[in-house]
DNA sequence: CATGAATGAGACTTCATTCAT
DNA sequence: GATGAATGAAGTCTCATTCAT
């Protein structure tokens, strides 16, 4: 195996294993194993276990940015850009249980203390898509005239909280039902 | 120190630290320590950690549900009843800063898996004061025809995560505030 | 209840208890609460676990012997009052199984090193019906010229093991069956 | 130090530290500390104490068998073979007193019931030593029409007591005496 | 005398991390 | 570089014993 070979496969277990069992119960013996790599092995790409876990959010988070902005909305209203980035960002989620699953724990954690939820979206600076949105709403007076962390909660807490309960098969989101939520979360932020 | 003197400072205590460190951060000799108890004390109380914790977690349940249902709204309209609940939520968890993060913890890991967020305020049963308000706003027409779970999804998503940033300091909340946020959920839910 | 009635029950439920579960696995405060008493009552009676463990020895081996000396065996040859002898062993111990058990733990533990199967029987001086016994048999020349001890485990040591087995249910010993070990013995012992 | 030899360190100091101070009084910490090993070492080799303790026992119950069976004894007659394999039986166990100890000390406990003392001898299938003999010798009418277990009984029973006696100090077993006793054992079994 | 809540030493076990091979 | 056996600190929990009531 190359050597960024073994780093992604211990990278893609500890995601998974972490995502599905915890920090606390995922022990570095466990990824080792089904990462099929020796214990010692993970020391050499990550400095501990620590460390692991917080390259395993940078990853994610990484991931899921590029998600967000791999078109340009430029040209769209901004009704129309918050519907698409929305939807965007449903799917993604959904398509990927692990990484939400593993970026839901890390906020709800010691480690995330430090890094609330929005800053997933605004944190890359000026070219955060949401920012970018929501600064530009408000200055065509399309939004509410709230601080910007306020619309990105009345924006995102729904979706998180949908989203978690349709990953663990609480509750089914369809597009349709999808396209409802993001409607009434633009009611909640439009003027 | 009165009998229950001991078993309520083990449970201030542990809810005290775990909200602050973490389940798995805070040890029992820990919470037996600063409850100036011996650590076999705590498991004349309490079976086993696990024990401890759900227990946790009924008791702040439980003072959130009491908090919630203190008045009669049956008199008020629908929306009025909204914001009065909403309002009374978050008071109760700005002013009660280590059970929220207790709740928050609890319901983002193993433990909480089966107990969705919303079951909080719906579980009590037909009493719940949310599921409540929620049918009748259905009901009447007065709000949006969306499942009960997208509801509070709505309702609710945003103010934990306004709450949270309020408790760690990241965003001040005043009244003003307060009541600009549940007003734009009202928009969100609201037909 | 009166003073000696609640050491009698102590004395009852301990011997019980340590039979069928073992000195380690049997706490204290099994006792108190089987016993119906409380845990420090125990220490009024007993200085520790350990004098407890002993003194319920003590009483053990006296019933045992008690069991043994009912009856003059004056008058009858040596072979006969070794029958009856080992016959009335026979019958208690399968008649007081809690007895045996508890006597075969302590005997096969740390406590019982320095006081030998044989001593239960031996240890009353010379009015012990088994040293009694043997030391005539030896002097009449009805037996082999072996040591007294060797005469003991020659005797004895299959009646326990039968005794055991018996118990816990892997023999069924019926009276025709004690009689036939029991002769096997005296062919062992008889010169 | 090489790879199994860590294994068999723990092996011989916990026989030995049991054998001594039985199963409670010896921890794990004791083990780990005398066999020169950390205390998390001991569970690589074997899950848990309960493990550990049942792994000692197969390994003495394998040595014994073992020492039992080394020679061919299909050409001598039943009494011959008998002899032989009881002053085999007696060598065995006061060169091991450790290993003696440590099996009576299993037998005398919950780990031991449902595995009798006889089993040592007789699980093997048709190949355990003395349950061939006892069969053949049944077969042959040389030995009393008793069930095998009880031939057991009558045979071991008293070897277990003076191996007992003897490796406690309170009796010395020399050649003679050896020879002596399973004489008288033999006139318990025979015909 | 009796009680039983409280204690804390100590037991078993886990697991992040190291390091000789 | 890679391995995985070894480590030992730290965690959870038990239980004989004490002592204020």
């Amino acid at each position: 195996m190359t050597k960024t070979g073994k780093r992604d496969e211990i990278v893609r277990v500890a995601l998974e294993l972490i995502a599905e069992n915890g920090f606390h119960a995922t022990s570095m013996a466990m990824i080792a194993d089904q990462a099929k790599v020796g214990a010692g092995t993970i020391y050499r790409y990550f400095e501990s276990k620590d460390v692991l876990i917080r390259e395993l959010f940078k990853e994610a988070e990484m991931k899921l940015y590029e998600a967000l902005t791999i078109k340009s909305l430029d040209n769209l209203s901004i009704r129309d850009r918050f519907l698409f980035l929305m939807t965007t960002l449903f799917q993604y989620l959904i398509a990927n249980p692990l990484q939400f699953k593993y970026l839901e724990q890390f906020f709800n954690s010691p480690y995330g203390v430090e890094m609330r939820r929005d800053k997933i979206l605004e944190n890359k600076g000026e070219s955060g898509p949401f920012l970018k949105l929501f600064k530009e709403g408000h200055a065509q007076g399309v939004m509410k005239d709230l601080p910007l962390v306020v619309l990105f909660a009345l924006a995102l807490g729904p979706i998180m909280d949908m989203v978690r309960d349709h990953i663990l098969g609480f509750f089914i989101l369809d597009e349709e039902m999808i396209a409802k939520v993001i409607e009434a979360c633009w009611d909640g932020i439009k003027r």
